[in-house]
DNA sequence: AGATTTTCCGTGCACGTGCACGTTTCCTTT
DNA sequence: AAAGGAAACGTGCACGTGCACGGAAAATCT
């Protein structure tokens, strides 16, 4: 592996000149650049990632982390990732902020301010979805923050990066799922949250154009939403099976799950209803154990915590971006067995 | 974070000291040392890894690699695991070795011994499962080569770590699958490799295990063996099927799944079987979007590779070993929609 | 031509660790 | 008591990079 003082060497100037033609910092003689530069390339010089982390950690790094909710279960999954990461990036003099707060643009517009105070070094954001946020986002890019969007991505926004589920992908998912499990004529509900969050939409949207392509004896017979509450859900849910007895298969697209499980048990329909949900959390695990739900499509939270620090930190100390800007999390089939 | 430094100046000794008492190389007064490892403690001093590793390239580290198979594609697929890993340790000063033999102890053996000739520093090892490789991963061992074994584990053989599935488990959700994507009663033929391979074996005994206890609809119709073998697999899935018209399930436990398909289709059964298999291949990925295959259960080879090596090199720089020493994949579900 | 600015480049230190080498202290032996 | 040796500890360098500082050469101005 080449280094700085080996290019320097060869190309007969100082370690310095050399650091100044390889970052660009200018004032350097475009004839002993160009040269140094031919003699980087030709040893396929790349920065040693040590000396590299170690030059940068002489100002302590500090990465801010704002996720939603106080207690929702994907998100403290999502936690658990950035803590992993937090613990490995502690060896590196780096700290990790975090902040969880509700899903509100103006909550989260004052968490970035106050990190930012903090004097973070970039951001990983669960961005709520609106122009302010955007704005916010780009805002942060021209002021050298750099801030990695995880779970949804803002598009349009000069976020360096993306790690998240495809959500048209994972609801196609689910659609297969439905469709190999399922016989004779089916009379599927969608629960959704809300048709303002564009994941549900997008989930729902793959989920119905993977039926409809491939698995004509599955019917949509409503779509109803529960605004991702457990009561809620629990009602409507409730009110779409006494409305709709034909109903055999249940899609939710979001959250509620739990809820929806309950209404189904309290109207008997436990073993009439094929169920498939997404997201696994302590309160459904066991409704998936019993059967009850057949199969869940994850996106992987604890991947999206580490990787978006892990990127972050990387884009921070080495200068280097992924290969691609949006990192997709596979979608994740769990069922009885390997949950 | 705490550094050595501090810790020295803290306990009124020497950097020199403290890393002799951290590091115990001997040379320190049980009393000193005791100070000093009392104030490590309270500024809960983790060596900085930057550092480690800055330290640890002054002699270049090079790591092996042995897998089985010239053109296996499950193992090519690990091998992009592994040369992604490859690409990230080449910027800490590391070369990676690797070397792919064909399925056979001796020729493991002297693949191991060439690679001593070259002078690694660590091993990642697909192992060859006889007493011959198990003496040698310990004796490799003794003379402090680490090694990690990757998708077949070596019981009490003294591996630093193990890197891959659980079979028994991924077995099981094969089986689970096959129960939720199966109504009335099901005749299920099972295919294997060999009796006598571990794996196969343990992921029979998985699926057996979970549809008596869950799904009394599947009977075992019979169990055949293909040596893993594509042309043999063909011609005994071809018998199986033609003595046994009943079956209307195949759950193939190993490999030869591109030749057991293309019985089934010379068959004609193609719409009255459905399909369960392993490990996902560019030769049956298209069974599975058309449909024949209902879903493959892979064990994420990638993560395999990329991960032997990661834990391999954290060892060799850091000393550190993972939390577990079985580090399982999760059994990965896929079907025509996330495949 | 001398003074001043600009361009260009070299040097030294810091980051945190491991390790080889030196130095001091203390204990044992003759 | 002097010599020898072992135990205990300090110092300096190396690893690769970024960056601040300063110096020399070239270009511009008075």
């Amino acid at each position: 592996m080449a280094t700085i003082k080996e290019i320097a060497e060869l190309s007969g100037v100082s370690r310095g000149t050399v650091d100044r033609v390889l970052n660009n910092r200018g004032s350097v003689s475009s004839k002993t650049a160009e040269k140094v530069l031919e003699i980087a390339r030709a040893l396929d010089y790349k920065p040693n990632r040590a000396g590299l982390t170690l030059a940068a950690q002489k100002k302590r790094l500090k990465l801010g982390v704002i996720l939603f909710g106080n207690s929702n279960p994907f998100f403290d999954e999502v936690m658990k990732g950035v803590r992993y990461q937090e613990e490995r990036l502690a060896g590196y003099n780096c700290s990790v902020l975090v902040r969880q707060i509700s899903y509100d643009a103006s909550q989260q517009i004052a968490a970035i301010e106050e990190l930012l105070s903090q004097e973070v070094h970039g951001i990983v954001l669960a961005p709520y979805n609106a122009p302010v946020i955007t704005e916010k986002i780009n805002s942060l890019y021209d002021m050298g923050i750099p801030v990695v969007t995880v779970n949804t991505d803002i598009d349009h926004s000069r976020r360096i990066a993306y790690v998240g589920s495809n959500y048209f992908l994972s609801g196609e998912t689910a659609g297969g799922l439905m469709g190999l499990m399922t016989r004779g004529e089916i009379q599927a509900g969608i629960v959704l949250g809300s048709q303002q969050v564009l994941c549900h939409t997008d989930r729902v949207a793959g989920f119905r154009n993977c039926i409809e392509k491939k698995y004509p004896h599955i019917h949509v017979a409503a779509t109803i939403q529960n605004q991702d509450d457990e009561v809620e859900s629990f009602h409507v849910t409730q009110t779409l099976l006494q409305n709709h007895p034909e109903i055999n298969a249940l899609y939710f697209a979001a959250g509620g799950v739990y809820g929806g499980c309950k209404a189904v048990i309290a109207l008997h329909r436990e073993h009439t209803i094929t169920i498939i949900t997404h997201d696994r959390v302590d309160t459904t695990r066991c409704f998936v154990l019993d059967g009850l739900i057949s199969a869940t499509i994850c996106q992987q939270p604890f991947l999206q915590g580490s990787q978006s620090l892990d990127i972050l930190f990387n884009y921070l100390t080495a200068g280097e971006l992924p290969e691609k800007e949006r990192n997709y999390v596979a979608a994740d089939i769990r069922i009885a067995e390997n949950i």
